[in-house]
DNA sequence: AATGAATGAGAGTTCATTCAT
DNA sequence: TATGAATGAACTCTCATTCAT
């Protein structure tokens, strides 16, 4: 899930036994969360939900909050490392950044927790929520900055565009994957986003 | 604030004194909310702001929820109407696209209880935020329809490119008007985003 | 209603216009305390269905309580007036017994109110729950004794057989009458209970 | 206590240290309810009185309400114990029920929780008010239809005659045993209303 | 005489966290 | 390692009562 050494509390080494019960409640808490919010999510149902006694799960995490921080980091990890995967199979840099655009969509369609945990993270974890988005932003300003150099895309500040992308993936992710409940992007939206994405950063038309 | 009715519960109606209470504690509710977040914004909290009684609240609410989904509904009301006050004020359709965005971050940055309050409304009260996300589109979706009917922008489905905006607007305004605690948009940020905009609705480059 | 001196708060004497008023909130009290119960009986029902403000019952009542009180004494001095009134159509003492307590059954039945009031004064108003039921069990006692002294019934201690009767019409009536919500005691428990009474009594079979 | 098997909430089962405890709490409800009142009674004070943790409560009983009702169950199971108990000493059926009433008085004296109880039912919980007189009389209803079938007693209607006779017990015991605080009913009290209830039911006056 | 807006104490209930087993 | 009984602070909400109008 994370390759991170984990532990329990304090630092404390992990048996294998261990391992599992602690993947069983972040597993538990993706689920958990994202159904019922971070505030009605109960320590109870979280630990029902993993097949684990409440007390256990003071061994692993030392709060709700720690859990949660833990998730958000977990779900970065893993949304990122499916769009690096993704991209990495484009020929030019304009279409490396459609890739991952659609491997991000592909994500949040089989882990909606990602969008509503997020969604949370403002006031139960400001911190969190900057590291996420820094690193997702992060990533795209790296490729960004060189297709520009390249000359591949328009010129400017790759900062802002990379903000302007996710916000973008964020909210038509939101409204075409979370609301409508669909498994991806329906065919045409996809199509019509590729279009507005290729000329937001300015792409040849054909780049595909 | 709005031009709605408004009443005390079960529709009694308001004396002044009642009409200026109810505005008192709905202007508390917005730096309450925004501040502390909905779970951490207890009723007493609220009452202390507005400085009234604790009871005094459901005189004029019948819950904690009320007032936040009336909140909702005011804060878009007067978002969409400085939007649009600044939009008329444009000679071309891509002009006024321009003038609507800008008005949009001119607002947050008054109102940052607009994103904050918006954000959490995913658990809180999800009919609200629907309500709030599609009152928005419908506007943008409109004016971006004529825009493409003649010609002025590149052609396509209004609604997805009408989301695209939002979730721009959304995440640039979140990364350099929230975080940033500034006042408005830093000029070069907010000359980059038009490009960006400009190039993605396909609107030629002078076409300020 | 009653015939003492009413007054408003304080022993301050009515005008016609407040005496009314007070009728009112008084027979809204008998409604609803008997409806809802005194906890769930709040002062703004009780005004709403007299059909007067809040403030208004101060006026008449230093609290929620003597409200009560004030409706235990009415209701008890009602009840007694229509006990004495049946009784004294009566030809022998026996018959007169009966004739009182068919009567208190008419009453109930008409004023349901009497029963759920009284079960709840053990607690709301022990005192009065005591005057009501002493100053009944005193009409009994003088009847009964004299009854025994002229041998028309068995002799004894006259309170313990006021008691008793007094439990058997309350219990009988709680029954037939406010289970069952009908408008009088069914005729085959009327005749049922007669016998019963008599034999009781120690009245002869045939003294009716 | 109850020899139903108790759990707690949502049915788990129950711990030999969580039976205690839940023990406690009934206990104290007994207490405390009758003291006090339904509605004086508050959870605080009910936990206080047990000696555990308001928190505590939650986990054994759903609501106030619940424990009412529980309380009410159980004494209702133990007052028909202790009269079934006392009855079958009793050589003959007339008998029998003398012996039932006095164990139904000497309960009372020891429990004037139980009356104290019962009369707030009323509005407090209305079913189980209904429950514990109907099980009550179902008792009652049973000896005295075959005492009438042997010709014991005067024959007539045996559910008639059973309210009656918890009627006189309910009221004469409040009045006797409640009011005067005494642990039991005066002897004269006692021989008198022997007397009556003998008359009442019917049976030959040397029938002891 | 009548009003109803305002109050705050106190109610029932929940839940993150601790700890003895 | 695992458990779940126990806790008490904090929550939302109600209501008898006051008082300026």
């Amino acid at each position: 899930m994370n390759d991170a050494p984990v532990t329990g509390v304090a630092g404390r080494p992990l048996s294998s036994r261990g391992a599992k019960t602690r993947r069983r409640l972040l597993e538990a808490a993706e689920t958990v969360f994202a159904d019922l919010g971070y505030h009605d999510a109960s320590i109870v149902k979280l630990t029902e939900a993993a097949g684990v006694g409440q007390g256990t799960f003071y061994l692993y995490f030392t709060s709700k909050k720690e859990i949660f921080d833990e998730l958000v980091l977990d779900l970065n990890h893993r949304v990122r490392q499916a769009m690096t995967e993704a991209a990495s199979r484009g020929a030019t840099r304009a279409e490396r950044e459609i890739l991952g655009f659609t491997a991000f969509f592909h994500f949040t369609a089989e882990h909606p927790a990602l969008y509503r945990i997020i969604r949370q993270a403002e006031f139960v974890s400001p911190e969190m929520l900057h590291r996420h988005y820094e690193r997702l932003t992060d990533g795209y300003v790296a490729g960004l900055r060189q297709a520009m150099e390249q000359g591949e895309i328009a010129s400017g500040d790759p900062e802002v565009l990379a903000w302007a992308l996710m916000g973008i993936g964020e909210l038509v992710g939101m409204r075409w994957i979370l609301w409508a409940e669909e498994e991806d992007l329906p065919h045409e939206v996809s199509e019509e986003l590729a279009a507005i994405i290729r000329r937001a950063i300015g792409a040849p038309e054909d780049g595909r």
